[in-house]
DNA sequence: CTGAAAGCGCTTACAG
DNA sequence: CTGAAAGCGCTTACAG
């Protein structure tokens, strides 16, 4: 049983193609006795338009793309990206379409580009740009950059991360912290924690003005800097790693992810200590999670399904009007909870 | 800047369209000197082919569909989806597809079916067929129904739904609970309980096949069954409801999600109530969350990733080797942790 | 090793 | 109200 086509179907009504996709697209067109003519011989050969040839013509697909920049199984360990992708969900299903991720190709984002077939990308936390941008331009296609340095010429949707960062770090510090361990979001790159770009290089010079305005230098020996992924498993075992070595153990976490600063949370737990007469943590995000854990989490909130909202409406505005390049610098708060006390005395 | 196409990259390079395809797709069909030649023309005008003139022809289009139930944004709402969609992107991963989400379009599927470009399609949580099935083979590309019923030809992947439900309710029968809340997944189709499904009337068979051992009828006064949204939210709600409402509290509450029964228990601990010993409580998914809560959750595990991953596997043999048609019942285990205890005297 | 030509299945001015 | 024809941008036998 071979694919049927509108030929087919005009063949079998006795009208033209023309009609028969005029009796799908645009009804108003036909009389109607010939729409309902056309319709019942689609619908007894078991017709249905084909959506690639019609995007051909249309030059729509009525797909977004998310452009993602880890493996789709990595990145949802992650529920910031659930969350980012409600948000992206939302605007698409009002406009009518679907969303398709797309993950790096081969391990690279560059293959993954060329092949999707989207009206338009929101690219999300591009950490270093090794010519995406440029590919970008080539497809034709709108694209909006989330949590990346983007130029200044494309869409863009940040949030203020180092001012979130330095008031999570200045939290911890005013309830007399000292001894601290930052747990940072791996670059994925498996770069150097100084070569930060972007989002991480922000949230990480907010911690250390923080850290600045206590006249503590960054690479003061009782603050440690560590690298670890962005998913619970990265944070549990980035508390172990810490505990252990421990030539001297912090009084604090300072976490770029609440993800990361959950898993954290639930290694401490198991480990026996009391939160956080023990040890006090501070997230990144405010994921509904963070919300409903004991201790609550004290973290930066940023809006998360806010962010995916609004890069997929700039990308439907791109769409139909062709509007103007905006860039958003959307606001973070502290939200103060229950996981940050003073240290004990030792 | 209108789009560059293969006949001006031609026309530059001074070669057919033909060798500027076979520079892209099969180099070894032209000469060193000639491939090197037309990428650097193509550099030069920037030029990318265009992915949906590619699918035309080669009726390749390298995706993958997930057809959802719901929105997106309600269907993210419970990490049973971000689980099953993980293994799904898994496979994908490796077979160098992409995966698009297709929800309802204007609260039909029906409508959404003809318009996504994809080579497959995995279906979950279909509950009343009203044409999807017929549609779906119209569109002559392969797809395998998860959590759904599906008709002998149709490829399918459940778990013991039963069974699973079953052994919840009994456990919960051993410890002595009588009065018992259960809390059923909305169908969504605002369908009475009676009318449930596939997996939701599974589920729920179990559940009355347990208390029929123990010589109670599902309409017992003692047992309410109630309807509720499957999210956090979904369940606190119904928490609160019964909690409230409460003629006669129930000692136990029987949840057809983890999701549902995460949301109960920190209605639960938000109430005052001493989890296990004041409510007992299990759930249905075995999410990461369920074993990090506390109490840990007991609960019904169901190997969420691996359904995915099968669909997809499932898809992407269809599409190569066009194997023959699959039934795959996995298996579910009451996983017993700290959320179940006996009731405490009245 | 390279090119001319047909064809993929639609949509859309345009003409009648 | 309806149809003939061109065209969307590629790929792919086929011929040379």
């Amino acid at each position: 049983m071979p694919k049927v086509t509108i030929s087919q179907i005009a063949r079998a009504a006795g009208v033209s193609k023309t009609a028969v996709s005029f009796a799908f697209n645009d009804p108003s067109q036909l009389a109607p006795a010939t729409v309902r003519r056309i319709l019942e011989v689609a619908d007894r050969l078991g017709y249905t338009p084909d959506p690639i040839a019609r995007s051909m013509t249309t030059r729509r697909t009525n797909a977004l793309g998310l452009l993602l920049p880890q493996d789709i199984a990595i990145a949802l360990a992650n529920p910031f990206y659930t969350q980012f992708i409600r948000g992206i969900g939302a605007v698409c299903s009002s406009a009518g379409l679907t969303l398709m991720l797309v993950p790096p190709l081969q391990g690279s984002l560059l293959k993954a580009i060329p092949h999707a077939t989207v009206d338009g990308f929101v690219v999300v936390g591009l950490e270093v740009d090794r010519g995406e941008v440029r590919l970008l331009r080539r497809r034709h296609v709108p694209f909006v950059m989330v949590d990346s340095e983007a130029p200044d010429d494309v869409a863009s949707i940040n949030v203020d991360d180092r001012g979130g960062a330095r008031a999570a770090m200045a939290h911890v510090l005013a309830q007399g912290h000292r001894c601290i361990a930052v747990l940072c979001i791996e670059s994925g790159k498996d770069g150097r924690i100084a070569e930060y770009t972007g989002t991480l290089a922000e949230r990480l010079a907010g911690y250390c003005e923080a850290l600045d305005a206590y006249g503590i230098a960054p690479d003061d020996p009782a603050i440690q800097i560590v690298e670890v992924p962005s998913s619970w498993e990265g944070g549990q075992a980035a508390f172990e790693r810490i505990w252990d070595a421990a030539a001297r153990r912090p009084t604090a976490i300072v976490a770029m992810s609440d993800i990361i600063a959950l898993g954290a949370m639930d290694a401490a737990h198991a480990r026996g200590l009391r939160l956080p007469a023990d040890l006090s943590i501070v997230g990144f995000d405010d994921l509904p999670e963070a919300r409903r854990v004991r201790p609550a989490l004290t973290t930066v909130w940023q809006p998360v399904e806010e962010k995916g909202c609004l890069a997929a409406a700039v990308l439907v505005a791109a769409l139909t009007e062709g509007g103007p390049i905006v860039h958003h610098r959307l606001p973070t708060e502290l939200v103060i909870r229950e996981s940050v006390a003073v240290p004990r005395d030792e």
